[in-house]
DNA sequence: GATTAAGTTGAGGGTGTCCTCAACTTCCTT
DNA sequence: AAGGAAGTTGAGGACACCCTCAACTTAATC
């Protein structure tokens, strides 16, 4: 399908994204393209031959993520407890962000919810609805609703990431006492439809 | 103690903040200060001579929202129901920042749990105190606490205001069950300090 | 090892923003 | 009405980033 890269290609493409990668992690998804060329030792020509939009690199970078937030929810299904799965879904989901200073801009513009692969989409529904079922998740809750979660926990881990950084978690121990059926005051607003998210992610690009 | 401005000055002070107010609203904290100073009618050089630093300009645009946000706070200490006094005034603090992008994007890095109004703090230690008394929030919330809530609700205003402008009301639902003493669940992190938080506030100048 | 397609290079032009400062204008005082 | 203090102006230098492209280099192929 795609034609395969010459070797030096290939080679210089490897150390563009793992010097985005790095610089991404520490700094945010707003490092200088001239910056990562250099740290990569190419020349700023080259990364713009294999990365003609800027949304290329950074989806070459975090290509494997939709992948690993899959697996957690695997995972997570496989757990007896519905409740403990989706709490700990959740909570890696969470460790991605909290690790990745990059990836946690890129999570709180476009929710891990709606990763356009039809898979992970799906499973994440399933961890949802299961945790309904067991009774221990708020009947009123769905899936677009975890869109909150990640909003909130990003502007948390980019604020006190420096100071306390894993304060994030009792953040998300709030919600998830939140999240409770046995916590449940009707909701003021119908959740978000799954077009209105998909439309808010379209519009950050 | 501070010398009386001649009367063009006034104006054309008067006339920034003003131009400041409405760009800031409309498009967040970061539009051009050259687009400012011609939004007022006013050359760049004015601009400098009357804010040197940026943040100069910004606190005279939010200066009242100190006091409106004390004012606020004295009225929830007027309802009889604490609970309902904490959570309409956590309610309208919010619509502030659902109202303003500016303010949004102020408050989501310095909450307004924490202007250095020493009146402002005590008001608000005793708006979640006297919800704590009563038996309404969870034993273990702090006032540092609320901090979660501003920087949630400011990525959810963020994100979704194009698309459901009042959706957040939702996230703020969900986060006030899981406040509610009912809800209460061991908390895994212990809350951050209030020296903690002051940092926070310092650190993003 | 010659040919050529594939890939690389980096100087340079474009843009947007910041900030300064020396010359100019306006207001206030007497 | 004159003088000086206070305030204004905007062209222009500094910077940081973006992106292009014509000349060059390297790898694959025969």
């Amino acid at each position: 399908m795609t034609k395969p890269l010459r070797k030096d290609a290939q080679r210089n493409r490897d150390l563009l994204v793992e010097a985005a990668r790095g610089l991404y992690a520490a700094r945010g998804l707003d490092v200088a393209l001239e910056e990562i060329a250099k740290t990569a030792g190419v020349s700023i020509g080259t990364l713009y031959n294999h990365f003609p939009q800027r949304a290329d690199l950074v989806n070459a970078v975090f290509a494997d993520r939709t992948e690993t937030v899959a697996k957690l929810a695997e995972h997570a299904l496989s757990l007896d407890d519905a409740w403990a799965g989706l709490t700990s879904f959740v909570e890696r989901v969470c460790e991605l962000q909290a690790a990745d200073r990059g990836y946690n801009e890129l999570a709180s513009t476009r929710p891990p919810q709606a990763e356009d692969l039809e898979r992970g989409y799906e499973l994440m529904t399933r961890v949802v609805e299961r945790a309904k079922e067991s009774g221990a998740l708020r009947e009123d809750f769905t899936l677009e609703d975890m869109a909150f979660v990640t909003w909130g926990i990003a502007r948390t881990v980019e604020a006190a990431s420096a100071v306390r950084p894993e304060v994030w978690r009792r953040h998300l121990a709030l919600l998830f006492d939140g999240m409770r059926a046995t916590a449940a005051n009707p909701l003021p607003e119908p959740p978000l439809l799954p077009g209105e998210l998909a439309g808010i992610m379209r519009g950050c690009d």
